[in-house]
DNA sequence: TTCATAAGTAACCAATAGGTTACTTATTGC
DNA sequence: GCAATAAGTAACCTATTGGTTACTTATGAA
């Protein structure tokens, strides 16, 4: 996965509503795009912008049966970057913050001290 | 975690830069920011301009000493989207996404076979 | 003390995001 | 066949993002 599709991928996700979106999809797959829209405040131009977002990094994917267009939640991309996070950021999380803090400081302290010394 | 501020977090990390500004300071807990931007092409306003996005949901922590501000990575905010997303969509990773469309679909022709029955 | 450097603030600019209304097209059901 | 409905397109508006340059402030070091 390429760092400019990691941007869109998140960017997608970083927005209430289009999460919500994601959430209808999740439980009741298929719904077309007006039967989505009616669950929001927005205009369903609106909406359908949104999915368009959506559709473009693949976390919904939709087929055309006659006029309506079914929507489907795609949970592998937040898998993708799930996983990612877990083989970068696994080993940090068990550390506290606060001893890297105080440890880094203290490093610092020492570089001064044997430049003065 | 609110709503908000996942919407702050995501966004935060939807910039390669700025990733690439964890990235470093993941291997060099405590540089300043002048030290920072020179990794950068942008100026060092605009990589200002990005930690105070990163600081602002505790991505990046920091601590004045002397006219110096040292960075630090801060993991933990990642860690709880992670966990967040493990227990919202691990069962949903088991699943082929294909299945659940193919198997939607036919619902829906079901529907309609009966409507017409 | 004075010069260089780390950091922050202000003002500005272009591009993008997120929304709207109005209009078009294509199925479906009576 | 025709009215209602599902979906898509176009044009537009405003706020936010991501960047810039110019200026200010504060600390460290010769």
């Amino acid at each position: 996965m390429k760092s400019h599709d990691i941007d869109d991928l998140l960017s997608a996700l970083a927005h209430a509503e289009r999460r919500r979106m994601l959430d209808l999809l999740m439980e009741a797959p298929g719904m077309g795009v007006s039967a989505l829209a009616s669950h929001f405040a927005m205009s369903r131009i609106a909406v359908q912008k949104h999915l368009r977002v959506l559709e473009r990094v693949e976390l919904v994917l939709s087929r055309k049966q006659g006029r309506t267009r079914h929507l489907f939640f795609n949970p592998i991309p937040i898998q993708q970057i799930h996983d990612r996070w877990t083989t970068k950021y696994s080993a940090f999380w068990s550390e506290r913050v606060v001893d890297i803090k105080t440890r880094v400081e203290a490093a610092i302290r020492d570089r001064k001290e044997n430049k003065s010394a």
